[in-house]
DNA sequence: AATTAATTGAAAATTATTCTCAATTAGTTT
DNA sequence: AAACTAATTGAGAATAATTTTCAATTAATT
């Protein structure tokens, strides 16, 4: 029942998210071309969409604005993309539960997620301390650590408020 | 591409799990009752199937596992019904990227998962101290937690073993 | 400008899961 | 024990997200 709530509130989230680098066209270029893929205006749209607006957008959302600016742009193409931008590392995937993925420009710093359930907020955030743990855990199975999952989900401030008031 | 590998991997992947209680036909019925619905062998055989052999299983494998037991069940059943013991917390839903759920018998204390991206073996973990942090951080936040995702990828040490003789 | 391998969009395919609905059945009431 | 009824079931259709296919287009190289 919460997935239900939870996917609603995604629709339109305020983000509280950490400071993002600005990045040019230059920027997306060298992108591409790290990747010995070749320059076209469809990535370089798709990038440009990803540097600007909201943080963890879907491939869906992804496609529909990048649509407007570029009405010929296929949604195959989207993925296709981010998929090739995922494996390189230049974009983070972020998933909750079962709901379709989310993507955003892989930051210079790490972070995890904490999401409001009830209104879709995403806020970022950086734990040092959690991040040695999960070190320590993985050692002490004899794993060598390549990546994790951390999110935490809960009731952010405004909602529990809009709570107490439906209650009085 | 650790995607891939990872869901081949989890064809078969030996476990290392916390103990596990020994449930019987009567617990089983007792958990049905709880959740208000009837007693049917569908449901007995679906419990049977989770309290016995792999831990951590998809709504596919549930499917299998029990199909051979009584041929005639359908796999909406297994999902149906798996979907309700989520729901009641009587089973928790594990998600590793984007594969295709794993359901267990949600145990009395609380772990979170350590898996193999090579060979898809899993070993549950417990860290008070990482839940203790987590609580700190969502409270930073002014949020109320209510669940958190925590999965840790690695290569064990026997696929790192592996890895070195095919170097050598 | 010619060449060619990569890229693209549209549509079909795939995968996991949910829904629909008519037939069956568990649990209750006579 | 038979009747009753609302819940449950299985089969298959539907849905949603994502991937694949393939013929046409295009970026980068010559
Ligand atoms: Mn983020
Ligand atoms: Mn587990
Ligand atoms: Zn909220
Ligand atoms: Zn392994």
């Amino acid at each position: 029942m919460s997935e239900v709530i939870l996917a609603e509130g995604l629709q339109n989230p305020e983000e509280q998210v950490l400071k993002r680098e600005n990045l040019t066209e230059k920027d997306f270029k060298k992108i591409i071309r790290q990747m010995g893929l070749k320059v076209t205006q469809q990535r370089l749209v798709i990038l440009e969409t990803l540097a600007e607006g909201r943080v963890h957008v879907t491939a869906q959302e992804v496609f529909e604005i990048v649509n407007d600016k570029f009405p010929e742009m296929g949604f195959a193409t989207v993925y296709r993309f981010l998929r090739k931008l995922t494996e390189n590392n230049f974009v983070t995937e972020v998933r909750m539960g079962g709901l379709p993925a989310r993507y955003e420009l892989t930051p210079k710093r790490h972070h995890d997620h904490l999401t409001c359930v009830q209104c879709g907020k995403i806020v970022e955030f950086e734990n040092q301390e959690i991040e040695k743990l999960q070190e320590q855990v993985a050692k002490k199975f004899g794993f060598e650590l390549t990546n994790h999952v951390l999110e935490l989900y809960g009731k952010c401030r405004d909602c529990q408020l809009n709570s107490k008031r439906k209650e009085a």
